[in-house]
DNA sequence: CTCTTTTTTTAGACTTGTCTAAAAATATAT
DNA sequence: ATATATTTTTAGACAAGTCTAAAAAAAGAG
């Protein structure tokens, strides 16, 4: 069994590996944890003698297959609890986010895979992130953004880059929830901003560090 | 915030207090842990720093009022879990403790009060012990079991006063569920053991270790 | 009431995960 | 390439919760 600590370094790993070709670096996952360098190599330490990362000193980590198989079932966890808050218990989706880290450590596949029936298999949670199946496969949505359309190109919201509840509040406040039709009707060259026109009623205005943390399937 | 130690301290000291009209044993509160006596003394002295229980050395513990409504509230999340468990995603009665003493955990009054909600206000728990309301009342069952039935007396199954699978694995081989129906056929003077009718069909035998555990309405 | 047994507390040690400060290795700049 | 800056690791310390062994207090027996 791994304490919630080991789980969440992890988690950490796992997240971080995507978006970086070689291992991840110590400093990155103290960021990301909010603790110390020093603390990141004990732990990674810990986790090498498990088998759950391959290390070596100065090089990075890398998650072993183990170590992928428990990330990817917690963010599975994370994810479901995520959408039975939203879905079932009528949280909001700037809501959702703390008490999904904790509920995601209960550890049962059995209670997994019935929250997942009782969900009825969603492929999405709350912010647009895909949920892993039970085998742990991930179907990543086409990273295209909000700020990659150009005049006239039409989409539909379908996730988000940026988990901040000041960001998704935001979203709210303009209208732009999942699922949301966009049309840009502008791009000002200064500073990037758009206007884009939300379920082809409003038009309201969208600045660039808002437009490209928005995720957009094209229509 | 308490740890997860701290609050499992205060459900068992909660729990072994309605059992005894004096302060709570340094000793039976190590047993109903499974740790030390020198381990829960410790544990003493940092609630009682906290004013979550009185304590004076040699004397036993109680909870304070504050430690009390944190003890209760625990006790209402465990239940309502464990009834969503049971309703909502298929789990059996003999399934859902291990589980519910993790969620029980999770600490937020909404979730807890939105859970309540969304599984409609319910009063007891898949074994029948009565779930705390919001504001942390409680409404036991009288404490009339089995073993208390004259010969020919009817009654409900309302709840068990013994929780380990094995024991609820017994009960279901019966057909004693919560809501039964038995009339009492039989009283054996030697072993106390008796046969009773469930739900007015078949008839079955069940030892004075088994009908003292089980919490009887009268009709 | 005194002796014995049981319960409770203390003292000191260990584990997990953390930290700071300093040393070692690596990366960068000129 | 050599000096400088950055990153990573080590060493040693600390807090939480646990344990064992021994001491202190309370309870029980004759």
């Amino acid at each position: 069994m791994n304490s919630f600590t080991e789980e969440n370094y992890l988690k950490s790993i796992f997240k971080l590996s995507t978006k970086t070709a070689h291992g991840v670096s110590t400093n990155a996952i103290a960021e990301s944890l909010a603790t110390k360098a020093s603390s990141v190599t004990d732990m990674i330490k810990k986790l090498s003698e498990k088998k759950l990362v391959n290390y070596k000193k100065y090089q990075g980590v890398n998650l072993t297959k183990k170590g992928q198989d428990i990330a990817v079932s917690i963010i599975r966890n994370h994810r479901l609890w995520e959408v039975f808050l939203v879905e079932k218990l009528d949280f909001k989706w700037d809501e959702v986010h703390d008490l999904a880290e904790d509920l995601e450590h209960i550890n049962s596949k059995k209670l997994t895979d019935q929250l997942d029936a009782f969900l009825e298999y969603p492929k999405y949670d709350p912010h647009g992130d895909p949920i892993p199946d039970k085998e742990g496969n991930i179907h990543r949505h086409q990273d295209i953004t909000l700020a990659d359309l150009k005049l006239d190109e039409q989409g539909i919201v379908v996730g988000v880059k940026e988990h901040s509840k000041s960001y998704l509040n935001y979203l709210e406040t303009l209208n732009l929830v999942l699922g949301t039709e966009i049309e840009v009707k502008e791009i000002v060259d200064f500073d990037r901003s758009m206007s884009v026109v939300v379920n082809k009623k409003e038009t309201v205005n969208i600045s660039h560090q808002g437009s490209k943390n928005l995720i957009i399937k094209k229509i």
